[in-house]
DNA sequence: CATTTTTCCTATCAGTTGATAGCCTCTCGG
DNA sequence: CCGAGAGGCTATCAACTGATAGGAAAAATG
């Protein structure tokens, strides 16, 4: 069912289910045997990209190691990850689809998601690690970052997501180290925890 | 016309024309004595959008000073502008709506605002005054990172733009800066290009 | 005041939307 | 061989979409 991409492309109010039933090769009422509404066709894709991504955070969290290089980790696995999918997460977030409709839930995931994030970047900013800046700024910047890789790489899954998600790390990273003579270290711790996080993802 | 800023908030497809138009205090087929179809309504604002960043990106190029100083400013009048915006250009560029209908015009001028960020960008990355980045993917970060602040004020304009502004300035350059210790001249120096940029938009 | 022009209205259109009802056709355990 | 059920189909629905036609009202012009 993955191949409904087309919401990502066209937004979830431009792609009709008529559009999405012809992409996966069946008719329109077909598609209301295994999804009970157009909804929650997209309540699940949300879900395949909320839940793996939650994990990771988590993961990262628990994980041993400095708040810089578990957040260079988190990132690398985070955009690898997003980059590898087969559909594109763009159209998902951008309307307001989220706070509109019947998707709570996926709202409260996306939100425990941030709140999550937020956290490990403050640690980083407590421990005088990084830069005193706002860690909700810095977390909506990830997120921009990371959406915008998506709009980059096309609908498609990018051929080589690692290249990209370390490039976007490193940014991130450097934006916000208080010493930037502590990004080859970082770096370096970060690709040893790189594994564990992005596993946690089942 | 400006309070379609519908558009920003549902996406274009999920905004109807009589939404339009009872937001704007008429009815749906009087739209059509203003605006010859809906693509030319989402055109129009678009164009309010694009016109003055590329005036701005032009002022920038012809400026005397540091790459780095001048990206800064551009930066700051940049996010400024666009937080001021009685609309959310959020919904813009998400779609694939630019390429696929016809506002060939649009892109066209999309295409060259990006074109003139870049080179921007590249001239920072010749003078070895940022690092060997690649001046397209430093582009895309910064689409990404303003994007996300409009996204992050919501669907009002902002009360304090220029503080967003700055800071986001400020991840910019501190992520691509060779040298950091130059971050400091940086700022001082954009803080004087800044007016000449955002006046270059009329 | 008369007239012209601009702006808005009501009425209506054909096409598309998400969704439902009911029938058909495989597959497979017994 | 058979009955069950999963998954597909056609036909159809009411609601909504963008857009057009033609007349009324209001504002500008003389």
């Amino acid at each position: 069912m993955e191949a409904s991409r087309l919401f990502a492309a066209r937004g979830f109010h431009g792609t009709s289910t008529r559009d999405i039933a012809a992409a996966v090769g069946i008719r329109q009422p077909t598609l209301y045997s295994h999804f009970p509404s157009k909804h929650a066709i997209l309540a699940a894709l949300l879900d395949a990209d909320l839940r793996p991504a939650l994990a990771r955070v988590r993961a990262a969290l628990d994980l041993d190691g400095s708040p810089a290089a578990r957040l260079h980790a988190l990132l690398v696995a985070d955009v690898s990850a997003i980059l590898s999918l087969p559909y594109d997460v763009r159209g998902f977030y951008n309307d307001e689809v989220l706070e509109l409709l019947e998707l709570d839930e996926q709202a409260r995931l996306r939100e425990e998601l941030h709140d999550l994030t937020t956290r490990l970047i403050g640690l980083g900013v407590e421990s005088g690690e990084f830069l005193a800046e706002d860690p909700s700024f810095a977390r909506g910047a990830i997120t921009g970052l990371t959406l915008q890789a998506v709009s980059d790489r096309g609908p498609d899954p990018s051929p080589d997501p690692a290249h990209t998600a370390l490039r976007i790390a490193d940014f991130v990273v450097r934006a916000l180290l208080a010493d930037r003579r502590r990004l080859g270290p970082v770096q370096k711790a970060s690709a040893a925890l790189v594994p564990a996080v992005a596993s946690a993802a089942e």
